[in-house]
DNA sequence: CTGAAAGCGCTAACAC
DNA sequence: GTGTTAGCGCTTTCAG
């Protein structure tokens, strides 16, 4: 016995009327008259019925759903901002699909093709590590496909986007280093590629800069694939190692835990001299050892945000030309305050 | 200007060509020609076509999708599973459609409902704590819609199911503190509703039985939404600070995580003194302070299995009516270990 | 207020 | 080897 369903022709048969009938009764439209409409409704509750999203979607020329494209849903704040996404989306009646690069290029440009294929009404996008070209992407969103970057955002690429204030928030943890007495800082971050990368960087360069600390390229170490191999964090960790310094800031989740683990097996003597300020978004930092200062950012929001925007999009009556730029604010959290 | 892709009408009307002979050729059918397969084909990527896939859907009556319902992304064991479906899935041409129950019943069955009614041929199902009832999912299964359940399975439904030897995990994980001296262990667990809750406190009796240790009901705590909500965890800790203990078996990485954040802040004397064994699939328990033994199941091979499993289903040419429970066996890592 | 009919993009049985 | 046609389940003109 095959899975069938019922439909609205069935409810229609039995109830001899038009399919044309039962459909606008379905959908509550104000020509049809209460009587037909709770005749309908009844029946349809009774046999279970529930509309073929296909079907309409295939009229419709639209899902009603909408896409994420994220490196990692393990990735705590990648998670969270998945949670704000669907808090909007199924608001508005949108359903979700969630699709993962783990930072590589090709499943990126793979996942945008099917998701865009008609599967999805839009798409949300945070940029793999590996990214460097979204010509597809400029093509895509240029025949009205409706496109809202977050996170990691392109830079010369107008629609709309939502990230963190970056900058600022990597300011603020390398000052905070420098204010708890620290002169050599670290920086292990991400690709080079990525606009996330750059902004964090220069907000570091800026905070030794306010405080007369020369920029030491050797502190600084980049990770391809943002600590989605584990080797890869370890041999940049292992290079700053051969440096002397007593603070890092670093600048990702994956990193950060990364930095944690390796350093505390290999460089268990040193580990508890170094000061330790990172961005991630994990909820259990609090049971982390050795503990670190974290810049959070807001993940829920910036699902929230990016989600709004998109659905602007997917039903504006007429494209829309002008974008902006969203950026929300971190929030550093001394390791001090974790424990309270 | 509207988003507007490219249709095999287009196509045929380009190369002067019926629709019927551009999908055969689209599909590489034997009955076309070589050099009108050429034609076509080049000329489908010359203008980007993709087929869409939600015409197709109506027209063979399935989406080339499954779904997949846990109670959260952001629990690693799940988005481990996750990782572990969608290598199948996508090996064998499905898209996966992730969907979150946040441990609520409801949400599970608004799920459920949105998903079966023809946007995925098949779903994989983790039940959240809080389901009791799960009448509904029978009758759709009974209906011929193929279910795999995983991890947290129901006990009197007739399908394939894929697990822990979450007995076995309970047992060697408590056995782990009593052969390490400890004689008053606790357990902290989930729902009292779901099956991984029995077995694994069966387990645990099973370890106190084998060493002569009396049970006592007052050392078990279980949590009606599994520590979904934080303040249910910290009862249910301070319920059993009332109590003296030396150890404490933990049922579940948000429990487990849960207690260690806790107790590390409100009971930060006595924390030290307890030996800690949990189920946990947390890739960075490493850096955990407390430390603690874990108990890690293989979730990776538990998606695949859960997916083969599914799709087997799916595409089984006559109704399946023989399935089986699949149990993977958990591994204990002895907290020593976790350092080097 | 309701029904008939066309059509969304694709596949496949049936011609030729 | 290729074309014609019907139909998947739904929405929506257009008629009445």
């Amino acid at each position: 016995m095959r899975f069938k369903p019922s439909t609205i022709k069935d409810i229609a048969l039995a109830l001899n009327l038009s399919t044309s009938t039962v459909s606008r009764a379905m959908r509550d439209s104000y020509e049809i008259s209460a009587e037909t409409k709770k005749l309908v409704l009844d029946y349809a509750k009774k046999i279970n019925y529930t509309a073929n999203p296909i079907a309409r979607s295939l009229k419709e020329r639209r899902s009603y759903s909408i896409g994420i494209i994220v490196s990692e849903i393990a990735n705590n704040f990648y998670s969270q901002v998945i949670n704000g996404v669907e808090s909007i989306a199924h608001n508005k009646n949108y359903q979700v699909v969630i699709s993962q690069t783990h930072e590589s290029a090709e499943r990126e440009k793979m996942n945008v093709e099917y998701l865009s294929s008609r599967s999805v009404d839009g798409l949300l996008i945070s940029l793999s590590s590996e990214t460097n070209n979204i010509e597809y992407l400029k093509t895509l969103h240029n025949q009205g496909y409706p496109i809202v970057f977050f996170d990691r955002i392109p830079e010369d690429f107008d629609t709309f986007k939502v990230t963190s204030n970056n900058f600022k928030g990597a300011f603020d943890a390398t000052e905070h280093l420098i204010l708890n007495g620290h002169r050599r800082i670290a920086h292990l971050t991400n690709s080079k590629s990525l606009s996330i990368t750059k902004e964090r960087l220069a907000g570091y360069q800026g905070a030794l800069k306010k405080h007369h600390i020369a920029y030491d390229e050797n502190l600084v170490k980049f990770s391809e694939y943002g600590g989605m191999h584990m080797q890869e964090i370890d041999e940049a960790i292992d290079a700053l190692f051969q440096q002397k310094f007593d603070a890092i800031f670093i600048s990702g989740d994956k990193l950060s835990t990364g930095y944690l683990m390796y350093s505390k097996k290999k460089y268990p003597k040193l580990i508890s001299k170094i000061a330790i300020a990172g961005f991630t978004n994990s909820n259990v930092v609090s049971i982390f050892s050795p503990s670190l200062t974290v810049v959070r950012q807001p993940a829920f929001e910036m699902g929230k945000v990016a989600t709004d925007l998109l659905i602007q999009m997917i039903e504006a009556k007429r494209p829309i030309t002008e974008y902006e730029t969203i950026t929300l604010e971190t929030e550093l959290i001394d390791e001090k305050d974790l424990k309270l």
